[in-house]
DNA sequence: TGCACCGGCTGACAAACGTCATGGGTATGC
DNA sequence: GCATACCCATGACGTTTGTCAGCCGGTGCA
């Protein structure tokens, strides 16, 4: 019985890759390929497949809504996430989202049809370095507000800026901004948010 | 006649799927591997290659700078840089370090050995909306040395931590910085690192 | 009923930041 | 020779930022 392989990545050459890759192993047939996160579903009812390779980052949606959104509708099918960087926060949230597995796109070529298999069969599949890390980067410390008003730092406004697109008023978002930046152990509103983002936090 | 071919890119994943792709080929034959950019040389004096596929963001040694030494040491290999993505100002310093073809991730698979044929028979290989885009974006109004600041800002230290960093008065640094914010038209420090790294000027 | 915590706001203050003027040094080009 | 541009530095300035204290309202918990 061959297990039957959505693919989801939005670069073009990688993903093509990847299908030829897949597409040599015997017990193997990619049935699908889409390059947006919003597409997923759709090609997931369509096709049919066993397990869906995911990549964090895609447009439309990203792969941990995607996984969501997949788990909502065919509960029964596996999701294994493959993506570039590894971010301790994307694994923890890509978890809680449904997701079977978590690959890096640092782990040989060889052990990714490894890693489908055992999606397949039930298993759980997580790169161990990555697994410590998530432990070490936990949960996010910060507030609902102060992931809010960190994440529309990132544009690298004034408070000012801030203070406008989140609606409150600006020495409330220096409040906030100044208990992430503790929390964070960062100098710098610019630090805290490069901090959080790494932790994935936002 | 095949065509000789070596694979650098760091993720391993990427670097492994794309050699058996163009492996496929009956006109190749992937001759080396590297997931480092200061092992391509070596590797390319070690395998002689015809073609080297470089990957931009790799540890060690960025595309850019393993172009350039691979040029200086084997004049004769045609370069083809494959970017995941098309940062405007990457293209440019690639073809200026000597290399011969820039291909960016979301092309199709399919395209990327025929831009493998091109770049051997001595053709220049360019993404088209990618060329529009660098003339658009193009050369840097930043000097060396404000580059040199913005790029030390961008750990989100402060004006002292930048100035240990590059050795220079914190003054200076300001007086850096100001000019940098006033040609990227930022608002911020911050802001001008955004602006800077999106145009690919760092 | 208290207590702790989060959200929101204000006011104040020291530190950091961005800007400007000014000076001198060096290299490039007409 | 002279203009131009970049680099380095200093001092001064007004603004922004980060921190702190205090106050109020709502929520969850012992």
């Amino acid at each position: 019985m061959t297990i039957r392989v959505l693919l989801a990545d939005d670069q073009a050459l990688v993903r093509g890759a990847l299908a030829t890759l897949l597409d040599l192993e015997p017990d193997m047939t990619v049935v699908g390929e889409v390059g947006r996160g919003d597409e997923v579903v759709a090609a997931a009812q369509e096709h049919r497949p066993d397990v869906v390779l995911l990549d964090v980052e895609m447009p439309g949606l990203d792969g941990i809504g995607a996984t969501a959104a997949l788990h909502e509708v065919l509960p029964d099918v596996r999701v294994l996430i493959v993506t570039t960087f590894g971010r301790p926060g994307y694994l923890r949230r890509a978890l809680q989202s449904g997701a079977s597995g978590f690959v890096v796109k640092d782990t040989p070529a060889r052990q990714l049809a490894e890693a489908v298999r055992r999606v397949h069969s039930g298993l759980r599949v997580v790169d161990p370095a990555l697994a410590a890390d998530s432990l070490a980067g936990g949960d996010s410390p910060l507030t609902a507000r102060e992931t809010e008003v960190l994440r529309a730092a990132r544009q690298g406004g004034s408070v000012a800026d801030i203070a406008r697109a989140v609606s409150l008023s600006e020495g409330t978002v220096r409040n906030h901004l100044s208990s992430a930046i503790g929390k964070t152990m960062a100098r710098n509103r610019a630090d805290a948010v490069r901090v959080a983002e790494e932790s994935g936090w936002l």
